[in-house]
DNA sequence: TCAAAACTTTGATAAATATCAAAGTTTTGA
DNA sequence: TCAAAACTTTGATATTTATCAAAGTTTTGA
């Protein structure tokens, strides 16, 4: 059950047999059903998750339109950026795309491990290092490129997605309509 | 010389006694003139600089067109994201758009501090956190947002940035054409 | 299993933005 | 200081993409 979560931190810097434990202790399972929401928006964002089987979406609402910020799937950490960090009501809602299992770990029991456990600072660093390279991956694509390339981009980096997501989401997702993308898909 | 920086670190997480000497045996200065190169696209980023003074641009080409990234100025923190992190060639330049004073720590350097002092951890951690939630906001207003809106974020968030760079950068920083946003301030 | 709902495609048109070109304006450096 | 270079604005036009509408197609759940 846990086995997907400590490999993964394992392979970012090895894990304790204290800290293992102290986390075996904290971690709060959770299963939601497809189309079942794990965070409203204007909640806090309390929990950072780990996916550890399905896919989520998360989204926010601009002039009565959904806009999906980013898809989370297996081996991913998710939690809504501004909210966690800050602990203020996040604009962004999460969802689930699929039957979806998630770990979860409170705000407050993770500060706690970085005091108690400070080699787990390092995990922390270096984790929020490649999302944070991801997120400004996703800025070129978006700077002056074309819808067309954009779609090719995620087509090269993400393949799997445009099997798991229903179109309109994907096409919020690289920032265009759901017709434009349509027809991006049928050229050829 | 250093003081800017130490208030910045202290004010994330305070430094101790040590770790403030050892900083001091290991920080590097630079003044770069104004159009002079402080990264060039192709090299590695081997230093993360500290902004004392001064203004520069991280940018890329793509189809022989100059696509601003990044302004960074006074207290701020500025690496080629990736070419950093990864230790890669960098895609990006980064150039002095004003005379700029700057501090850096060589990489292998940043390394060492986070094995010798791991509270440092904690304050690489909150910096990356506090520049990823950035990178987030920036994706916010290029996804599904008309150039418009862009231009009036832009002017709330970083209204300085306008008067002290010429409008091409903050065009292509905006993922518009330089035209567009010619017309756009000239509106009223 | 089958009707309703959700999703995708296609067409016609409108709106936003880019591109090309040229004329002003400001800055720079010898 | 003043000519050249860099920057900004403006106009005309082309291209991209959005929007509106409707018809197919697939999925879902009672």
């Amino acid at each position: 059950m846990l086995d997907r979560l400590f490999s993964m931190l394992d392979a970012v810097n090895p894990l304790s047999y204290e800290l293992r434990e102290h986390l075996r202790s904290i971690l709060v399972a959770r299963n939601i059903k497809k189309r079942e929401v794990l965070l409203h928006q204007g909640q806090i964002c309390e929990y950072i998750y780990f996916v550890n089987e399905g896919l989520l979406r998360c989204y926010y609402e601009k002039h009565d339109e959904q806009i999906t910020s980013w898809f989370m799937k297996e081996n991913d950490v998710i939690i809504s950026v501004k909210s966690f960090y800050t602990q203020t009501p996040s604009v962004e809602s999460i969802v689930a795309l699929e039957n979806t299992g998630v770990l979860g770990i409170h705000y407050k029991d993770l500060h706690q491990i970085y005091a108690q456990f400070p080699e787990f600072n390092i995990t922390g660093r270096i984790l929020t290092t490649q999302y944070y390279i991801q997120s400004e991956e996703r800025l070129y694509s978006l700077r002056r490129e074309r819808a067309k390339d954009r779609y090719l981009s995620l087509l090269q980096t993400q393949p799997e997605i445009l099997n798991r997501v229903p179109l309109k989401y994907v096409a919020s997702y690289l920032g265009i309509s759901l017709e434009t993308l349509s027809r991006i898909r049928s050229e050829r």
